[in-house]
DNA sequence: TTGAACGGAAAGGTAACACCAATTGCACCA
DNA sequence: TGGTGCAATTGGTGTTACCTTTCCGTTCAA
């Protein structure tokens, strides 16, 4: 089904917006560069309306703004919409993907504890009872080593909470913490067998959602992502690609692997076309 | 130089796309419900260019979704870019101004502590100078009473952590936190003179920034909003403006204020036209 | 030196057109 | 009765041509 879109329902604005947008975010055209309608026609082959409907969109996004006699010009990064999904993706395909996936896992911090104690308090009988199910078979799956199926469960576990937590602007963010999650195992990166100490904090935290008690839902996520915040900690220092990462080979290696492991839904229906202008870059989380 | 851009810059695109976005956001054209650009044509009496401009950028924030033959449906709100400001804007404009409220406060509680641990590691020499700066400058105003510009610093001081959290998705949200700050003094809610205990929080969360104590600084930080937390935490319930909150009267007062205590920069340009639909709703935050 | 007027560049907007994809409905056959 | 397939219709997509509006840069005069 997305591959029929890819062809067919794409639209001829879509690539010049990908590529346009991938330039700035990678900085390619930086800042106070200008562009010209007329140099976009001519570059894509376009009609002047397609040309303009593209401009309109990154206008929207606070990529670049358009003034007559002037141009289009590209804005500081200060400005753009940094939780778009589309440029959160541009920036993962750039240069500066490691500086993208550190602010996304550190949100994640902030977020996750937040929405374990909102859920607490605004889940569904059947969201608590789902989230307490998970949990024991999240146990099982542990004890029993099938690592598959637990990473897939605990994708299921993590997503829950902050679809429950009632906080769409929480539930937005579900996508992109169940990439990072699939990516640890589907690269080895987990322990092969979790410790005991992760199934207990799930459980904890499915009782006090169940429970109502949200204070205790907060603190065991928090407890939970310890694990994520130390692997993340030696990470705050600005890097390029080209030096090694200060950080946890853990998530210098979600950052490299190919296939990559996660495209944002914006993006998934030109994925397949390998159209992309970073192909090995666009791994990421 | 805002008031120059709202009667020649803004486009004639922008209060169409305005009108309709307030519409979709309000639930007034609910998820499935079909437009078509004849109709907004006629409607705005504007030319196809300019309704197929407006629905690319409302197509480009999830808002609607565009197919051939059928015209341009209304998606559901879980496929929206609920981070981007003009939604947020939208929402906070409409009937459940009372949920997109509570879900920015949650989320600059679950932000700040993360963001005062982080500018412990990266913010700037002078950044570490100026928070040291306006944590002693708030306690003299605050010993003062001088709640105007006691107000005006503890705004400076949130907004540079966030944005010397070295993180763009927290500095992204710098905005929305100091609206919130300054409405509660702007419309004397904080008490006359602020508690000891408060200057004691933000003089901690400044030395550990400092100093680059991290987790000391997001400790402090976090004891910081409880108070915060315990304001909004009866607020978790759902309800609608016809009925009495049930959280407490700080968030209610600041929602209900009129004139508004806050546009987003994206919509600045085109309020003081008082185009508005809402004009009373459209006090927030 | 300053400032007012002017030309032109580039976006903004309109209109009319051909095109194409998908839906709908009808006819036909099993 | 029901499923298959063809064809008409509908409504977005893309192109082109043309005019309007704004405002930057230059130039000319006080």
């Amino acid at each position: 089904m997305i591959e029929r879109r890819n062809r067919s329902g794409a639209g001829l604005h879509d690539p010049i917006l990908e590529k346009l947008g991938m330039e700035i975010a990678a900085g390619e055209l930086p800042a106070g560069h200008v562009l010209t309608l007329d140099g976009i026609q001519e570059r894509f082959s376009v009609s002047r309306t397609v040309a303009r409907e593209a401009m309109r969109i990154l206008e929207s996004m606070g990529l670049v703004e358009s003034r007559r006699r002037v141009g289009i010009t590209v804005r500081p990064i200060a400005d753009w919409n940094v939780f778009d999904p589309k440029v959160i993706w541009w920036r993962l395909s750039g240069p500066d993907r490691g500086a993208q996936l550190r602010t996304l896992t550190e949100l994640r911090i902030a977020v996750e504890p937040l929405a374990a104690g909102a859920a607490a308090r605004a889940a569904t009988a059947a969201q608590r009872a789902r989230v307490v199910e998970l949990a024991a078979l999240l146990r099982t799956l542990g004890e029993a080593a099938d690592l598959a199926e637990f990473m897939e469960r605990d994708v299921e576990f993590h997503e829950l909470l902050l679809q429950a937590s009632g906080n769409e602007m929480f539930g937005a963010l579900a996508e992109v913490v169940a990439a990072v999650l699939r990516g640890r195992t589907q690269l080895g990166l987990m322990p092969h067998k979790p410790v005991p100490e992760a199934m207990d904090l799930h459980d904890a935290v499915a009782a006090a959602i169940a429970e109502g008690r949200c204070a205790e839902a907060e603190t065991a996520m928090r407890a939970l992502l310890v694990e994520v915040r130390t692997a993340m900690l030696p990470g705050l220092v600005p890097w390029s690609p080209r030096d090694p990462p200060p950080w946890s080979t853990t998530l210098w290696r979600l950052m490299s692997c190919d296939p990559p492991l996660w495209v944002p839904r914006c993006c998934a229906r030109r994925f397949p076309s390998c159209a992309l202008p970073h192909p090995t870059a666009c791994n990421l989380l």
